[in-house]
DNA sequence: TTGACACATTCCCATATGGGAATATGATGT
DNA sequence: ACATCATATTCCCATATGGGAATGTGTCAA
């Protein structure tokens, strides 16, 4: 056999790094495949076909409007990976490491409520 | 161009199922390819070749014991791949959610200490 | 209807894959 | 030296890739 399609689960469909840089840019909102591919500085096709793999594997979702589609990321999709490599989060953080990433997280989030 | 290398990053590495079902074989320790093997139900050549991936992407250390080779799982080579999906994770996760996670982390710890 | 626009799809190609089978390498015991 | 064991490597092949170029599709405006 060959190599596992990209549209096999996240794993495969995240391998490739402008897909990370996709969602990375979607991170922030929606956004169209024209402004993603000026962004990214990517052709469109490329572009439609990489979110075509994103969206096979239910990690971006689709809305139309008109001409336009605005293409909008579906973060729990990632979870998997999330929790796959959480396994190994003890190989290399401590106990008081992930307190610290807590304590700076509920930090950042009482500045964004205010 | 072709796909990107499975060797160039830990991402691509990753993506293939084998080889994360080898990482997580090694979560338990050391372990020798022909026990991997066994334990996974590859061919010995199978195994060879998906460690020497995971070797070249520094996900595996090997150390040499007469005709043996040991392999052993390399933890912190994982980070980027937590420290990416990590973005993403206030997309399903709430404060609440990842405090129950720690108090559960800190309860099992607690065990193995005792 | 026609044209312009935003995307998606198709066709092409060089390239790497993973698996099996076969073979090479290297260390050990006799 | 030799046979054996544990791994690595090579050769094979079907298959999918990502990118560019070209083309198809659907929507809007005049």
């Amino acid at each position: 056999m060959a190599r596992t399609p990209t549209t096999t689960d996240v794993f495969n469909a995240v391998a490739e790094a402008s897909r990370r840089d996709l969602l990375d840019a979607l991170s922030s909102g929606e956004a169209t495949v024209g402004e993603l591919a000026e962004r990214l500085g990517l052709s469109q096709p490329a572009v439609s076909k990489h979110l075509g793999v994103l969206r096979a594997v239910g990690v971006v979702h689709v809305r139309v409007d008109g001409k336009h589609r605005w293409y909008r990321l579906n973060g729990p999709a990632l979870k998997p990976i999330h929790d796959w490599v959480r396994t190994f989060e003890r190989t290399w953080n401590t106990r008081l490491d992930r307190l610290d990433d807590l304590l700076a997280e509920l930090h950042s989030q009482e500045k964004k409520q205010s």
